[in-house]
This record gives structure tokens, sequence and C-alpha cells, in this order.
DNA sequence: CAAATTCTTCAGTAATTATTGAAACTTATG
DNA sequence: CATAAGTTTCAATAATTACTGAAGAATTTG
């Protein structure tokens, strides 16, 4: 890898870090992004980040987990590879709206807890069980929409190049 | 403070902490959350959490800057509280959406990094550069929608008290 | 099934992040 | 303007989290 990729790498760790993933996380998915091809193994990745396998290792685990990336192999060789999996964007979305439903709970523990209490002192609770309430209402139409629109984009992509061969 | 809601608190922190933002900010927004009267001193959080000022002042500090929380003052007191501002929620989700931007311009730096390479390498960044595309158009959209729902709940509030008094 | 290759686990260590507490600073009050 | 009350800063330290590397487990191959 050149200096520039390494920079790039070494970002898009810094991106997961502030998104409160593992900066490690974030540096073998950037690997993989930039991959050509796509798919690396465990003692490249190991190679081209300056890790140990140990820490690889994990990392490929959880990202795997996590339905990130997926595990490749190559026929004849023993050993494996990762790549991105398709749609694992959404996936990392998909997993922040399930953590909405997680806030929402907390507001109405919360409201459990000052039960009786002034309806004053109730309202930043209410707030936020509403708030979240909606959100989990309302991201998996949009999800749902992007999923229908990147299908139909597929499709397209297809048919072109169906109609070239 | 009883048990219950101590152990409120502190999972209202691990919820914070696996948002990835700090535990502490997390348990001060718990106590705020469930105060009453809804504003407390740097004091009495420090006592309520068992924490030094220092860390208090710190996290006060940061929850303001990050405008989910606000200081208060009461007539005739020296001391400052602190209280939850509304749409504290609304601000984190906002905030939220700003980085949507970052992962968007991380996949087109990838893309540049990639230039002229096989299109099939391309393609798990194209599907991330798209699809923060996408969000970064309709998140707004549904973020907007919710202000207008809770402005005209906010409302309706407002008139049936008016017409009771 | 033995040898070679690859992968995972985990105890130890390194690096990072969070917290304390005391001193310095700021602001209000008589 | 001196004193008191309250707040912030920051160096030191505690707690947590990430990473290494070696040992061992699993898998493939002849």
């Amino acid at each position: 890898m050149d200096e520039e990729r390494r920079r790039y790498v070494e970002e898009f760790g810094l991106l997961f870090g502030q998104f409160g993933l593992s900066r490690m996380l974030g540096r073998v998915l950037g690997v993989l992004m930039i991959s050509d091809p796509p798919e690396r193994s465990a003692e490249e990745l190991a190679e081209e980040l300056g890790a140990s396998r140990g820490s690889i290792s994990q990392t490929t685990r959880s990202l795997i987990q996590m339905s990130l990336v997926q595990r490749w192999s190559r026929p004849g060789e023993r050993r494996d590879y990762f790549r991105i999996k398709p749609g694992a964007w959404h996936e990392i979305m998909r997993r922040e709206m399930e953590a909405l439903g997680d806030f929402r709970k907390m507001a109405e523990r919360g409201l459990d807890l000052l039960d009786s209490e002034d309806p004053y002192a109730r309202r930043s609770l209410e707030e936020m069980r509403d708030f979240y309430t909606y959100w989990e209402r309302e991201m998996p139409t949009v999800l749902d929409r992007w999923e229908q629109e990147s299908r139909s984009r597929d499709q397209k992509a297809l048919d072109s190049t169906f109609r070239q061969s």
C-alpha cells in the first residue's frame, strides 16, 4: 500500500472510532473497501496494517458476526479470504435502528420510576419516549425504500449488461 | 436516590457507552432526566453520582456544548443548576445526521483513490456512497416532520391548558 | 494418519481514556 | 475591595480497552 492508501485506511479507522466502534474494525473494513481484487487473506491484512495475526483474527470475527464481511475461498487454496458483504452499510444502519428501541425503553422505564410525580418533571422523559417511538416507526420505512431503489438500480445494471452480451 | 434510581442512572450511562459516548455523560443525563424538580446543581450531581467535582464540571461542560443541557439559575442563589434542554433528543439525532456526510465523503475519497480500477473492485465504495447520499437526503425530511408534529402537539397541550384556566 | 499450513484463543502488556483532587480562577456580596 | 462561594483546569493516577505473540486447535493434503 502506498502512503496515500495507508492514510485513507487510518482515517477510515478514525471514522469508525468516532462512531463508537473500534478503530481496528474500521481499518480492516477500510482495507477491504479499497482492495482490488476485493478480497484479502488474514495474512495480507496483518501485513498491510502492521498488526498481529491475533488482532486480525479477532477483528474479522467481529466483522463477520456483524454481517459486514464474509469469508471467501479460492478453489485450490487453503487459506481464507475476507471481503465486504454486499449490503454491509444497510446492515450498519439496521443495527442503529435497533438501538432506537433501547432508548425508547429507557424512557418508558424512567416514566414508570417517576410514576405519580409532577407532570412538569416528566416532560423530558415524555419527549424522549415520543421521539424514539416516532423514529422506530419511520426508520424502517426509509430503509425499506432504499432497498427497493437499490434493487431496481441493480436490475437496470444487469439489464444493460445483458443487452450488450 | 434509592437503589432503583441508582441502577436506572447506571444503565442510562451504559446505554450512552454503547452508543459511543462516555458513560459519565449518560449518567449525568440520566440523573437530570429523572430529577424532580428537573434541575440539579454541580454539587448535587457529584453527590448523587459519587463522582468528583472535577469530573462533573467536565461532563456538564460537554453536555452544554452538545446542546443537550442548559444552565439554570434560581433567583437569589449563587450556584448554577443544570437541566435537560428541550429538544435534546432531536439534537442528538441531528448530530448523527451530520455524521452521514462524513461517511459519504469517505466513500467518495475512496473512489478517487481507485480511480481507473476494475469496476468490480469499486462496487463496495459505490454502494457506500449511494447509501449515505440517500440517507443524507432522507433524514432531514423525517427530522423536520418530527418537529412539525411535536410543535403541533405542544400547541394542543397549550390550548387545552388555556381552555381550562 | 502424520505433517504442514492456517486459524483462534488468551494471558500478558501497551496504549488510551476517564477520573480525581488540589490549586487557580471567577464571580457575587457586604 | 476583601472575603466567601462556586467553578474550572490540569497533572497525576486509576480503570478500561486494544493489541501482541506464543501455544494450541483445527483443517487440509499427500
